[in-house]
RNA sequence: GGAGGGGUGCCCGAGUCUGGCUAAAGGGAGCAGACUGUAAAUCUGCCGGCGAAGCCUUCAAAGGUUCAAAUCCUUUCCCCUCCA
């Protein structure tokens, strides 16, 4: 593929790139040395819980594979073996060697599901990292100064605030950097929130005697809640591996204006058709629903498999539009002694499901109208009610519980 | 080493001088209800625990003063700033 059009393909949906005339260089160098270039992608060895945010710049990755350029994969594991001590009230998690690995075949699954699983070169940073002795690291250190460190915005802000910063903190933008020092990379990805971490390997390249690589930023995916990027740790993600069901689910309680987003940056549809959703969103005739019902079949599909997303969109309507009880929902078995003329308290029964976390919250879900036992909404909080084998506890409008007698 | 500032509920953040009206303002997140061809938007409500009243546990930790403490005192731990 000629030069213009392969650019074209890899600078489309990209937040930035740093920069574009290089990349134009590079390409041609690569193609007339007939060498791919090398694309380096850096993980975290702790979350090997890939979710759609991730998928963003997988798909660029995939972009490149798709062109004969090689996708290396640095998994962190050398700062998760040593554990990182910032954030002093949360326990080290120290993961060993073993953990790793399984992390990492973990990711490696997950990750096949975008990339192309044999094009893919999957690397430790332990491997080349675990090697350097005291006179390499300060070596190292000797190249990046404190200001310069302190130029990151959450460095920055943390002195602003008087918040502490330890100092092995800086280095693990540096070993980040080193990172594309060891692999030679020519270009690294990453989302925009790395900006200072990508340019760092870019700077130690140049210190090193490398060609610095290139950067490219993809943008953030917001979650669930329209606003925050999407992460697992604010509970806003969609993971690739929820059940289908879940994930459609998921995608339906996305904000409205986020649809468009959406399909531009995880899905593959053509220009043309994201022309047409965009039209199609800003007219205030058409009932976004649709469009968001169609992103959560691609998704699911994706994903899962094209039964999967009509069995999913099917639930959907069911539950949702015409109310109805879900295929599946968790059992609760409640033991025969727990029973006083085969009744039980009505808060102490809904508490049992595990839907809830305490009485009180049962109660006040009561006092809210929200519970309903076989369809008949629970009006008092004083009641026993008959345990029959197989009833069903909805709580709100997505909770269920199907209660099982039993001993 | 010295001087000063600070640690509040899931998060942010008031309250501390002038003790009670404070289960602790406000915002965010979350949940529920109404509405909706969406788990969207919007509006309203809830948002520590305990089978009612009432009680119990909570404002870094432990003691103390008081009829009463997030608020006053003591000690300890942790964070920050400036000086050295």
């Amino acid at each position: 593929m000629n030069i213009k059009k392969q650019l074209e393909i890899l600078t489309q949906g990209v937040a930035d790139l740093i920069t574009k005339e290089e990349l134009e260089e590079r390409l041609k160098e690569a193609e007339k040395e007939g060498r791919p270039l090398k694309v380096k992608l850096g993980l975290d060895p702790s979350a090997p819980d890939i979710h759609l945010g991730h998928t963003v710049v997988l798909n660029k990755l995939k972009q490149f594979q798709d062109l004969g350029h090689e996708v290396h994969l640095i998994i962190g594991d050398f700062t998760g073996m040593i554990g990182d001590p910032s954030g002093k009230s949360e326990t080290r998690n120290q993961l060993t060697r073993k953990e790793v690995e399984e992390n990492a075949k973990s990711y490696q699954e997950q990750f096949s599901k975008v990339l192309d699983k044999k094009k893919t070169k999957l690397h430790f940073n332990s491997s080349w990292l675990g090697e350097l002795d005291l006179e390499d690291i300060l070596n190292l250190a000797s190249k990046y100064t404190v200001a310069r460190m302190l130029e990151r915005e959450d460095f920055a802000s943390r002195m602003e605030a008087n918040k502490p910063i330890s100092i092995h903190e800086f280095f693990y933008p540096l070993m980040q950097g080193f990172d594309s020092v060891a692999l030679e990379a020519d270009i690294e990805l990453g989302g925009t929130d790395q900006r200072f971490n990508l340019l760092v390997g870019r700077r130690l390249q140049k210190e090193y005697g490398q060609e610095p690589q290139l950067i490219m930023m993809l943008p953030l995916l917001e979650g669930l809640d329209g606003d925050r990027k999407m992460s697992k740790s604010l509970d806003n993600y969609i993971g690739i591996e929820e059940d289908p069901v879940t994930m459609y689910g998921k995608v339906m309680s996305l904000p409205d204006e986020l649809i468009g987003r959406y399909f531009e940056l995880i899905t593959d549809v053509n220009p043309e058709r994201l022309e047409e959703i965009k039209e199609d969103l800003a007219d205030e005739s058409v009932n976004p629903m649709g469009l968001k019902k169609e992103l959560a079949a691609w998704v699911v599909e994706r994903f899962h498999d094209q039964a999967a997303a009509e069995k999913a969109a099917k639930e959907f309507t069911r539950v949702f539009s015409q109310g109805e009880q879900p295929e599946d929902m968790p059992e609760v078995v409640i033991p025969e002694e727990d029973l006083e003329d085969g009744k039980l308290w009505i808060v102490k029964l809904i508490a049992a499901t595990d839907l809830l976390d305490s009485n009180s919250q049962a109660r006040r879900m009561i006092k809210q109208g929200a519970v309903t036992i076989d369809d008949d909404k629970i009006e008092k909080i004083n009641i026993d009610v008959p345990v029959e084998d197989g009833m069903v506890i909805q709580i709100g409008k997505r909770r269920y519980a199907r209660i099982r007698r039993g001993k």
